[in-house]
DNA sequence: TTTGCATTCTTTGTATACAAACGCATAATC
DNA sequence: GATTATGCGTTTGTATACAAAGAATGCAAA
C-alpha cells in the first residue's frame, strides 16, 4: 500500500544519520517535494506507519513532519483519522491567489531594492534549470523549480515573515494547480521569470511589479476556477471524500 | 524553577479531557496567551519537563505545542538545547512591522467589503473589553485583547491564509512590544480601534485604510527601534543570550 | 588565580509500548 | 430486504523508557 510514495528519488540514509535534528527535516522535505512535484495527489492518505517504514524512522518523526506540513495547509490533519494531502476548494484557491498577489507585489518591490548580483545569478540559474526541465519533458521538476524560483525571489527580498508565508502559499499553489489546471500547457513560463529578473536587475520597480502581476494573471488564467469546474474530473470533485482504499479496486490517482 | 509559568489562569483539567486532540491545543493556547500577555518574557527558557508537570501532560504534548509556536516564530527551537521565548532583533522587528502594514492594509480593504453586522458588533465588544482592561489597570489583558482585535479583524476579512499569517505577526508584534516599548503608555489605543470599526461599517475604504495605517504608525512610534536602543536596558540587550538560571541570583525579568 | 580538561548531571531526541478511537464487516432484527 | 447493532482490526493518540548531546562542576596544572 501507499505505492505513491516509493518514487522518491533520494533514498534517505535510513536512520543512521548520526547528527540529530536533521531527520525530521529530511522527511519533511521529501514529502513536501513529493507534493510539490505532484507525485502525491490531493486527497492521498498519508499513513504514519507506512511513511515511517519508507523513510526508516519511527512514527514520532513522521508525525512531526506531518504537523509542520499541516501548519502550512499542505496536509490536512483530521483528528483520530490521520493525514491526507490537502485538496483546496475553489474558494480556498481564490483566497490563496489573492494572498499571493499581495505578497508577490511586496516581494518584487523589495527585491528591486535589495537583490544582490549573486542572488540574481542564482535566480537566472534556476530559470535555466526550469526551462531545461520543461524542454526535456520533466514536468514535475519544472513545477518544483518554478515554485522554488518564487521562493528564492522571496529570499532575495530579505523579509523573513514574508519568506515563510510565501513558502506556504507556493506549496498551496502547487496543490491548486494539480487539482485545477485545465490544459497541459507549461503552466509557469520561464521567459516571464527571466524578464522579471531583468527588470529587477535594472531596478525598474514599475516594470518589475507589472511583469509580476501579469505573471500572476497568466497562472490563474490557466486554472478552472471560474465556476465549480464541475463534472470535469470526478476524482478532483470527490477527492475530499476519498481515502486510499486498501483493496486495489478504487485507489484513486494511481497512474 | 520556571516560576513564571505558574500564574496561568485556567488551571487546565489535567489529563482527564476525554476528547482526544484537544490537549495540545489547550497547552498551545496557554503558552501562547502567556507570551501574548507578557507573563513569559523574551528569552525565557521553556523546559519540556517543567511544562509537562505544570499542565499535567507528557512531554509529547508539550513538544507539539512548542513546535507549533516555533513555526509561528514565537518560540525559538534550538537543536539539542531546548526552546526559549523568541527575542526578535531590531531588524526582525522591522521586518515584522513591514509585513504587518502590508497585511493590515489588505485586511482592512477586505473587511470593508465583507464584514457582517454581527462581526462588527463582536469587534466593538472586544474594544470595550480592551478599554475596560486598561482602565482597571490590567495591562496584560489589554495587550492580549488588542492583539485579538487585529486577529478578529482578519477573520472578518475572510481570507484563511491571511488569518494564519496575521496570527503569527500579531504574536510576534506582542513580543516586540515587550522587548522594545519605550514608555508605559497604553500602547494600542482602543479609540483608534473604535474609529476603525466605524469607518468599516460606513464602507469607507479610504478612511478605513488611512486610519489603519496611522494606527500602525502609532504602534511603532512607541517603540525604540530607531537605533540599537543601546545601553538603555542591559537585560533587553542581552536577553537573547540569557536563559533562566536555576540559582535565584540571575533570573532575569522576574518582577 | 586562572585556564583547560574530564567527569557528572541535566535536558533533549527518538523509539516503542500501550490505550483509545474510528471504520469496516458481519450479523441480527424489524 | 433494508437497517441498525455489535465486534474486530487497523490506525492514531499519549506516555514512557532509553540514548545521546550539552551544560555545569570540580580538579589539576600553569
Amino acid at each position: 500500500m501507499n505505492e505513491q510514495l516509493q518514487p522518491l528519488k533520494k533514498p534517505v540514509r535510513a536512520g543512521k544519520a548520526g547528527r540529530s535534528g536533521t531527520q525530521d527535516d529530511i522527511v519533511y522535505a521529501h514529502i513536501f517535494e513529493a507534493i510539490l512535484e505532484q507525485r502525491l495527489a490531493p486527497g492521498t492518505k498519508l499513513s504514519e506507519e507506512a511513511l515511517g517504514e519508507i523513510f526508516g524512522v519511527s512514527r514520532t518523526i513522521i508525525r512531526r513532519a506531518l504537523s509542520r506540513l499541516a501548519h502550512e495547509s499542505v496536509v490536512l490533519l483530521r483528528p483520530n483519522r490521520g493525514a491526507v494531502v490537502a485538496s483546496p476548494t475553489v474558494e480556498e484557491a481564490r483566497q490563496v491567489f489573492f494572498s499571493r498577489r499581495m505578497v508577490e507585489r511586496a516581494i518584487t518591490e523589495l527585491a528591486v531594492e535589495h537583490a544582490t548580483a549573486e542572488q540574481l545569478n542564482e535566480l537566472r540559474q534556476m530559470v535555466r534549470e526550469e526551462r531545461d526541465s520543461f524542454s526535456r519533458g520533466d514536468r514535475g521538476a519544472g513545477i518544483r523549480l518554478s515554485g522554488e524560483f518564487h521562493l528564492k525571489l522571496a529570499e532575495a527580498a530579505g523579509n523573513a515573515p514574508l519568506i515563510s508565508f510565501q513558502r506556504s502559499l507556493v506549496s498551496q499553489t502547487s496543490l491548486i494547480i494539480a487539482q485545477y489546471e485545465s490544459g497541459n500547457r507549461s503552466h509557469c513560463s520561464y521567459d516571464e521569470h527571466m524578464q522579471l529578473i531583468d527588470a529587477i536587475e535594472a531596478r525598474d520597480v514599475n516594470q518589475a511589479v507589472s511583469l509580476m502581476m501579469h505573471h500572476m494573471d497568466h497562472i490563474d488564467s490557466k486554472l478552472n476556477l471560474d465556476e465549480d469546474s464541475a463534472s470535469d474530473d470526478l476524482h478532483a470533485v470527490f477527492s475530499h471524500l476519498l481515502q486510499t482504499k486498501k483493496r486495489g479496486g478504487v485507489a484513486p490517482l494511481k497512474g
